[in-house]
RNA sequence: GGCCGAGUGGCGGAAUUGGCAGACGCACGGGACUUAAAAUCCCGGGUCCGUAAAGGGCGUGCGGGUUCGAGUCCCGCCUCGGCUACCA
């Protein structure tokens, strides 16, 4: 009967910590720095599918980095919570009227039940979901926080970590306000201002489902239908919160480098960031007449805005501005009517209006082709007063740079492909080195014209066709120009980054309200005038709805809610309406690791002294498919709240580390079409809580992708059954000692084993490799399990490394071993150097690099003896027969290698 | 197209600084226990030649190189996976 029974003795230990509060964590604002350890999971989106065996990956992980870390006298903050707004659930209230928080809260009970039975040791004390509203209070606190503060980029200071940095997020009453706006009046300024925010409107495209009659997220739009229904999606313009996260672009790269992540993932955040070089230069667009524009430019210098009078571009490649033949503006462009001569007027708005269905995938991925229409005017080369064409075309992008280029063919792929296209001039300007051969893209566009061979040249040379400057190499040419367009007011060197700002308004019911309101004019019209919610009226909750259909018209739900949620009227009288967008789901992700450590303070989100003592997170782990943007946007909001002195660490996650993928049985991605889902339930109720743990870790290196199989999950079953057996006679009645297990000394060989193991599973433990860990484990129970008697004093220190990894079994055996408080308190068993020394070793001996022969020799045997150990032997002697023996190479305690000839 | 990662038995994987390739587990074959089965235990194994012995040849995606010695380092390819997508 009492063989080893999961599902009796799993429950009972979680049941006795849980009562015990073993893994609480006291309250009180620990001193001793140098043993804090925070260690943190990427909390889940509780779905309505329940956990899925990815998610135990990285919990079990850093479960065992926990219990190992604890039981070193560590002081561990390991908490667990729920990323818990989100589409689905309002989805379900659509459907069945069923309020999302209703929804949420039975999936978080799944969740919840789902983690425990695995036997993770999370201090649930600390529990907290994004969907509460003393949670989300904060997340609008910090938004508030955002709106508040306006990026300074050329102030410099000192921060409380003792970096100087150029570059702070400042309140937005130091904004300095320019005398030609103050004048304008109060309206003005906080026009101004609110320009300036770090957290701002502006119109920006949204993925708008008539048939739906609603606005989609990104990830519900496939191919340019809608997830469901395949329907059309358009693109349409709103007024939509945007996040200045681009004003931090500089130092989110460059504060990588302090970052103990994965180097791949970093690479991942710089190209993301994207950042790269180059100069603006005004292109006239005007009437007057350029040479009069150019002196009057030398005075005035370069505007911050450009005027109507002149086309902006962004370049890489100022060394090219001779070549630039033709201009390229994209078709969101504010200039585009301006620049529109009226016999291809038809022309450009048909354009425009195609372009506007499209979105950017569709004219990135699928357009092939390169299209474009001529605006009929031209702007004059600021370097040569040329007239060169502006053309529109959906090849430029309006969110990048100006949205507008100077187009370079010979020396840019893309325009060279343009220009071949709409039979536009090519002109090289820079000469290629001697050495130079075309890329594989460059070759790829060598087009014939006029009998003319002619291929794209992307590099870097010396000027050519380029007046004053020829013969200047590229690197210098740059600089030099883009000085010399600076001195003059008609260029300025810029900096520019891919990442954009970020889009943080959602139409949905189930999101953080923003705490904002819109002033009204008698009218009842938004005047554009905004005001912050104050901080005691925080959290601005959710209204009370019945219905969670769709407006059927873009504008958000939430601006179907009732009248006293919506509008109130200010001390002053005037009449305010709520914003009625929610803040996308990322928000609450963005900063939870600091909610962890103070979960129920309802004065302060964080206290700073709680703050001080446990941030950063000392370990994360989780899945790479946030290796971008929620990484990306949680260092974003950390630095804001440093900036603002809110928080001491410039960084939230000091160490990163991603787990791989598991997937299904067959080697594919699981999912329920694949039908190869693997449900934790069934394993658990099939093998036990650590058998799955076991198992997960077993499969293969955690950073790894790695396919599923239950007969490995059967293979670690039956180690804990051999566990079991080693220390408990499972052929009796009750629960006892197996007959061999002893209160006698070990011999010296079963010290070594042990004192093998335990160093072995230390070591693997730091350096997250766990599968060597138990598997080092196993060998140590193939051994024991073999002994006629088996010591105590060998038994309980293997119990205990192995708790961490199957603490349920682990906490049974030592309870049968004649313990009675919980394993968890004690100390991680140290290993003896000297009692790993082996007596005899066994040495290799090659010959030409082939073993022949192995020798055994005392371990510590010198170089000369080894070697003469290793030509006594009479298999080696035999080889060497004969033959010349030209140099040995040996390796004391590794091999010895004669090289004959 | 660009970037990143990975290729080791039938399978998952192991192998400090270059030093016995295949630890550990799975699957498989043989055996013990049993009336039988399950469970458990024992034995076997990269591959080819050789009689199951001794012994030897070949073996870490492919082709070269460095080295006494390469899964590991260098050069050139191939395949698979992930991310990204006209960023001027």
């Amino acid at each position: 009967m009492p063989r080893y029974d999961s599902k009796r003795i799993e429950h009972k230990w979680q049941e006795f910590w849980e009562e015990n509060k073993t893994f609480v964590l006291p309250d009180d604002t620990p001193t001793d720095a140098a043993q804090k350890f925070y260690v943190l999971d990427m909390f889940p989106y509780p779905s309505g599918s329940g956990l899925h065996v990815g998610h135990p990956e990285g919990y079990t992980a850093t479960d065992i980095v926990v219990r190992h870390a604890r039981m070193n006298g560590r002081h561990v903050l390991h908490p667990m919570g729920w990323d818990a707004f989100g589409l689905p659930a309002e989805e379900h209230a659509v459907k069945t009227g069923t309020h999302p928080r209703e929804t949420t809260e039975q999936n978080i009970e799944t969740f919840r039940r789902q983690l425990k039975m695995l036997g993770f040791s999370y201090d649930w004390s600390r529990e907290i979901a994004t969907t509460d509203p003393e949670y989300y209070r904060w997340t609008q606190w910090i938004f508030l926080q955002l709106f508040d503060t306006w990026y300074d980029a050329d102030y410099r200071w000192n921060g409380p970590d003792g970096v100087n940095r150029t570059g702070k997020g400042r309140p937005i009453a130091e904004l300095t306000i320019p005398k030609e706006i103050q004048e304008q009046g109060d309206d003005a300024v906080r026009r101004y201002q609110d320009r300036h925010r770090l957290a701002y409107i502006s119109e920006a495209p949204v993925n708008w489902c008539p048939a739906l009659g609603t606005v989609l997220a990104n990830e519900e739009v496939i191919d340019g239908l809608s997830e469901r229904g395949s329907h059309p999606v358009e693109r349409i313009p709103l007024r939509q919160w945007m996040l200045r996260i681009t004003a931090y672009a500089d130092r989110l790269e460059s504060e990588l480098k302090d970052l103990n992540w994965p180097e791949s993932i970093k690479l991942l955040q710089r190209n993301w960031i994207g950042r790269s070089t180059g100069a603006e230069v005004d292109f006239l667009i005007g009437k007057g007449p350029f040479d009069s524009w150019r002196t009057q430019r030398t005075g005035t210098g370069w505007p911050e805005e450009p005027s109507d009078d002149v086309l902006r571009v962004y370049t890489t490649r100022p060394d090219t501005l001779y070549g630039a033949t033709y201009m390229v503006i994209a078709p969101e462009h504010p200039l585009v009517d301006q620049l529109t001569v009226d016999e291809n007027k038809s022309a450009v708005q048909e354009y425009c209006r195609a372009a506007s269905l499209k979105s950017e995938l569709d004219r990135t991925d699928l357009a092939k082709e390169k299209s474009g229409v001529f605006t009929g005017s031209f702007a004059i080369n600021p370097v040569n007063g040329e007239p060169v064409p502006v053309w529109v075309a959906d090849y430029v992008l309006i969110s990048y740079g100006t949205g507008a280029i100077m187009a370079v063919p010979a020396h840019d792929l893309r325009d060279f492909e343009f220009a071949v296209r709409f039979n536009l001039p090519i002109l090289p300007v820079v000469e290629p080195p001697d050495t130079w051969t075309p890329s594989k893209d460059e070759a790829a566009l060598t087009t014939n014209i006029n009998g003319q061979k002619l291929t794209p040249f992307s590099g870097m040379g010396r000027a050519i066709n380029s007046g004053e400057y020829n013969g200047t190499p590229t690197a210098e040419f740059k600089a030099v120009i883009t000085e010399t367009l600076a001195s003059s007011g008609l260029g300025q060197s810029a900096v520019n980054y891919k990442l954009r700002d970020w889009l943080f308004s959602r139409q949905r019911y189930w999101g953080e309200p923003f705490p904002i309101w819109h002033e009204l004019d008698t009218h009842g019209n938004q005047t554009g005038l905004m005001r912050a919610e104050s901080e005691e009226n925080l959290p601005v909750p959710h209204p009370h709805m019945e219905d969670f259909k769709p407006t059927g018209n873009p504008e958000p739900m939430l601006s179907k809610a009732p009248k006293e949620w919506l509008y109130t009227t200010a001390e002053d009288g005037t009449p305010l309406k709520r914003e009625t967008n929610s803040m996308p789901q990322w928000a609450g992700s963005c900063w939870y690791y600091l909610r962890f450590c103070d979960p129920k303070n309802s004065d302060q989100f964080i206290d700073p002294a709680k703050e001080k003592y446990w941030l950063p997170v000392d370990l994360y782990i989780g899945g790479a498919e946030h290796a971008v943007l929620h990484l990306l946007y949680s260092r974003f909001w950390h630095k804001l709240l440093f900036d603002r002195g809110h928080v001491s660490n410039p960084e939230p996650f000091y160490r990163l580390v991603n787990q791989g993928m598991i997937l299904g049985e067959n080697g594919e991605k699981m999912s329920k079409s694949r039908g190869n889902v693997i449900n934790p339930d069934d394993v658990v109720s099939e093998y036990g809580a650590d058998a799955l743990r076991l198992y997960e870790m077993f499969m293969g290196p955690l950073e790894q992708v790695k396919p599923w199989s239950m007969k490995g999950v059967e293979g670690v079953f039956r180690f804990l059954g051999r566990v079991w057996r080693m220390v408990i006679d499972d052929r009796s009645e009750d629960i006892m000692l197996n007959a061999a297990v002893s209160e006698s000394e070990p011999t010296e060989h079963q010290m070594r084993i042990l004192h093998k193991t335990i160093k072995a599973v230390s070591v693997d433990i730091e350096r997250l490799s766990f599968n060597t860990a138990i598997s080092r484990m196993m060998e140590f129970t193939n051994f024991m399990g073999h002994e006629d008697n088996r010591p105590k004093a060998v038994l309980e220190p293997f119990v205990l490394i192995l708790s961490p990894f199957a603490p349920h079994i682990a906490e049974e055996l030592w309870h049968v071993l004649g313990h009675t408080d919980s394993l968890a308190s004690e100390a991680w068993p140290e290993h003896d150097e000297s009692l790993l020394i082996e007596e005899t070793v066994e040495i290799p001996v090659q010959v030409n690099g082939r073993v022949r022969a192995k020798i055994h020799v005392p371990s510590g045997t010198n170089q000369t003896a080894l070697q003469s150990a290793a030509e006594a032997d009479s298999t080696v002697r035999k080889q060497l027969d004969g033959k010349n023996v030209v140099k040995v190479i040996t390796v004391p305690g590794r091999m010895v290698n004669f090289v004959v000839k």
